[in-house]
DNA sequence: CATGAATGAGTTTTCATTCAT
DNA sequence: TATGAATGAAAACTCATTCAT
């Protein structure tokens, strides 16, 4: 057997093809935009002709609608994972949050969904009334457990759990969006174990010194 | 002919015009993204014709660049202010710098900018460089002197400046992302005055309880 | 004064232009059919650019509908007028109301219709049911009611009214199509005078020789 | 591998497959036009995919051309046959000669030909006069035939026997229209039996009264 | 032979840009 | 200056035609 040079012009992959358009479309949408994309270029990106693309998406608009709750879909099935496990301490609960966000969510393709959301939410406002009541709500609901839960053991200061939910979404969502959309401009991004790790700290201990007991 | 009854009102107007539009462009924008906006809205929302536009303004781009630029330069003005007192306690200086930043920029028309950027930046990539550079760098700075003054004064404890100002800056820059972008879909979001005290209290004592001294 | 030699290559005519368009599109239209029909050849026939159209109408389709209600209007307005004038015998009435259709309806923008009726009948059934109501029926029972008159008044035979309204109708409708559509291919094809004076003697006196008294 | 357990059943598919492809594409050309018309639509109508068009056919427009012929060749062939019978009386032939129309030509697939004649006339010329040589003169001949053996034999006026066929033929022309473009929305359109009676009649005997012999 | 996924040329449609008024 | 009708280049979308299976 040898190795075809040339890839074949002509490939058949049914099954795979409405994936694989969906992984280029939302590519190019949270690069781009929507108005700003060109089918041409999502067509290339996944190695097909323009044509192609309708054959499985009736519009430019279907494909985005497809693309984004292709991404959303896994996101939603992994949240369902996240149980607050009561052997783990508050603290812990909610750093192991964060880093299975990161790593589940924030790296992966559906970190994409943050900055597209905010860049066409004008345009698709049922976008984002969907976004938040399937992904923020849900998000918030999973931290407000684990804060809840160490005010109540002693753990925590009294605070407001959903207020420190809000804070800990500003720094994840912060987080992800300057990494996507301002990379390349923001070299002192720094990696994002470091970034979390500092924050996390800042949080639990905050700014301010502990005065000594007298 | 006739004898114009208030023959100042056009001068003032064609003074006032690229202002207008640029008013109305940074808008329509923010709304909407730059290849989303249609010239004619921009027209329509100003006032006059589609035409007129161009008699201030080369090209679309060109709009789009004067009216960023339009509302970053008195941010930028603003931001040469920001000097901080010595007088005030680094915690009640920090406490000023995210109001005054509230009132002076995130809720006035250079609040669009971040919604703007995170867009645009993929299209418009120079975009971010600048806005990095001339915005979010010096912001940075401030926040950094106000945090170092505070640990060497040890009212602190010793912590890293600038991953202070990052979760400062990932605070204000959600709000008005949530705000801006969000606003519509999220009916629980709370005022800035309660958001920031809140943020800014967890960020000053922490999530976790100071043990009683024995 | 000067002829310009040149017409002006952006002429500013926005009361006439929805007509101009309108009345190229239904002379495209009704040559090549809807589907067949390039909005660049209704374009250049009214001679305007193709992005002009869509600054009167919405589609291609809109364009279509707008064009044939253009042409049916007048020609319903001219029903109106179709009164049997009681004065005349019923022979004269018939005779009457043939030529006038012919002058008025068949020889005009509105003797288009009937081909792009028959035509695009299957691709827009709603214009089937109009054309029907609003024309065929309104014309027959013209017809009816002078025949009725004839019959009654002992000029006719006792006949049935409506079985030679379809009759005269077959007559009108089948010489307009065969001069509009096969024209170019039927060189044999009667003037409008010749055939409808014929047809018209043959359906008075009929075939049959009568009898000579005995 | 499997043995076929029916053979031929292929091979006597295979054989049939043009024709089965040309009734169906007849069939769709006649509801919606040359243009409008989707090779997937007649595929499915045929039962078969859209590639093995082209197995057969080298175009849609060969196709067609086709399609066309398969209807035109039986109805040529049929054409041949009218003989007219001396035997029976000239009002008596004329009659036969409808009905028989009516029965092979009209009411069998040869009848769509009429509506797609008028409908692509205009992009298909030759078409036009192939149709004009081929079935109406041939048609017309034979009613002149009729007609002027009526004249000679004193049964008939002294009429113009091409004035007569055109009549005739208008008639059949638009009862054939009207039926498969308009019978939907004509509720009120008589069965052929009714329609054609009651036409010859009134074309026979006209509609003026005989005055009673003196 | 038959299939139907893939292609790409051809149309429709949009909208930044121009320019006669 | 201001207008907005007109333009035409660019993008979305369709579907006859091809070809790997």
């Amino acid at each position: 057997m040898v190795f075809s040079l040339c890839p074949r012009a002509r490939q058949r992959r049914k099954d795979a093809r409405p994936g694989e358009l969906m992984t280029a479309a939302l590519e190019v949408f949270a690069e781009r935009g929507f108005a700003a994309t060109r089918l041409d270029e999502v067509a290339k990106r996944a190695g097909v002709s323009k044509g192609t693309i309708y054959l499985y998406f009736d519009s430019k608009e279907a494909l985005f609608k497809a693309a984004v709750e292709s991404a959303i879909i896994p996101a939603l099935e992994a949240g369902e994972a996240i149980a607050a496990d009561p052997a783990k301490s508050p603290g812990e609960a909610l750093r192991e949050f964060v880093f299975w966000w990161w790593e589940k969510v924030g790296s992966t393709d559906i970190g994409a969904l943050p900055k597209l959301l905010v860049a066409e939410i004008g345009n698709f406002p049922e976008l984002g009334i969907w976004f938040h009541e399937n992904m923020i709500q849900r998000g918030k609901r999973a931290v407000v457990g684990i804060i809840a839960r160490g005010v109540a053991s002693g753990d925590f200061r009294p605070v407001e759990p959903l207020g420190v939910a809000r804070i800990v979404f500003a720094m994840m969502f912060s987080y992800v969006l300057w990494r996507r959309a301002l990379g390349a401009a923001m070299p002192d991004l720094p990696e994002p174990e470091d970034y979390f790790e500092q924050a996390l700290d800042l949080l639990t201990h905050g700014l301010k010194r502990t005065p000594p007991c007298a």
